[in-house]
DNA sequence: ACCACTATTTGACCGGAATCAACAAACCGG
DNA sequence: CCGGTTTGTTGATTCCGGTCAAATAGTGGT
């Protein structure tokens, strides 16, 4: 983990939580900034440390994680560039990390300083608008995984990410899985041999192709069937 | 759903995003609100509704759920007095509600209007605190359960929320399930049947004693035990 | 380009938990 | 307090998806 070249104000303007700011919040969070990179499959911190900072991804990819006592990991996020992690955070009473977070990719961040972000929020409410917008957005997806989770089966689960991930993306004919199959079947927590499996179902039904991490959709109409359950015809 | 005696004031102040108003957000926030009462049974809203209120259950008890194609239900919270919920609903880009909910019990509840504490929030960065302290909370809780679905099997969670609930009441001899055993399967998203089962496994295992709806804890360390997957010995 | 390691696929097998069924107990509304 | 409905328990059976094993493909680093 080492300390990189410093974060420019445009990159900082991506981060919700400072985009309102010009003005003396915007200097001070950027004062204790610190750009830091990781190397791939280095640990930026671990489920309970306390959590001093809150992060920002430039570039690279990293994993938010829990494990279980067997060694089991559940993927709860993976994240990307230009997106914030960690935020909820600052107003827990014991401001702890509450998940694992390792790099996927080799990856550039910044770290902000929390009691900063939070002096500069007490005066500011549109970025306290803000952050709550962020935090009920997330809680939403939470609940969408906990229904997943809770009500899918595992190939339901996967024609389900699919869907997701294809209609993100505007419905192109040919995209590319955001990480390797692996880490995509800690997302959906499922074996990465029933994610392969459930593929090979699904281009079998003729459903889509897959080249390696290349997905192909060839009939979205069959893709959302087998999303509601139906992967057969 | 029928109209009732309208909320006090010293009730109100139980509601964390108005506990800090005397003044003229208080006054208009209570202006609209709406006191509310359902049967058992009742629903009050269904997912996808527009979200013109955030409620604060007085008496009563409710469930929030959410339903898969084939009817199963899973529930995401048991909302108990004091307890306040659909906060995140504010600040979503569409605001609806992500959850059905239905009263388990004759309940009586306090709306207030989005747009309004909306305007409340706008200029008292305290009540965005705490409001952002809730939803970082409940976000924690969500992440917990997406754990306990993904790494832990049904036994597990079964023992799981039971040592939550005897540590969560001061670990009494004695305490009572917050609901009949059938939501409290679909809490844990697991069939009564298998629920019923883990409680006889747990009582085999000597670890509690069940009478109807009342646990008492015989022996606290082989119910971690259990917990932590050595439900033998 | 080469090598060692990791990821992916496929097959065989097994076990946990859902489902189906039948009954007993508890509860609620009148 | 009664009757009907909902809730809870127990047994039998099924099957989804995890686990183990082994072979192959792919990748990053030097």
């Amino acid at each position: 983990m080492n300390d990189r070249r410093e974060p420019t104000i445009e990159e900082l303007r991506r981060f919700p939580l400072l985009s309102g700011l010009d003005e003396p919040g915007a200097a001070r969070a950027l004062a204790k900034a610190r750009a830091v990179s990781v190397e791939r499959g280095e640990t930026l911190f671990r489920q309970g440390d306390p959590a001093r900072r809150i992060w920002l991804c430039r570039t690279g990819q990293l994993k938010l994680y829990r494990l279980s006592d067997a060694g089991q990991e559940k993927i709860i996020a993976i994240i990307n560039p230009g997106r914030s992690f960690a935020e909820a955070t600052l107003f827990m009473p014991r401001r702890v990390y509450p998940v694992h977070c390792a790099a996927l990719k080799p990856s550039e961040l910044v770290g902000f300083d929390a009691d900063d972000l939070v002096e500069s929020l007490r005066d500011d409410p549109a970025a306290c608008f803000r952050l709550l917008g962020t935090l009920s957005m997330r809680m939403h997806e939470k609940i969408d995984q906990i229904e997943s989770l809770a009500l899918q089966n595992a190939h339901l689960r996967v024609a389900h990410y699919l869907l997701d991930e294809y209609r993100k993306q505007g419905e192109p004919e040919t995209f590319r899985l955001e990480a390797s199959k692996k880490h995509i079947a800690g997302l959906l927590a499922v074996q990465p041999e029933t994610f392969s499996r459930s593929l090979t179902a699904l281009q079998r039904a003729g459903a889509l192709d897959v080249d390696a991490r290349v997905i192909t959709v060839t009939d979205a109409h069959r893709l959302e069937r087998a999303a509601r359950g139906a992967l057969d015809s």
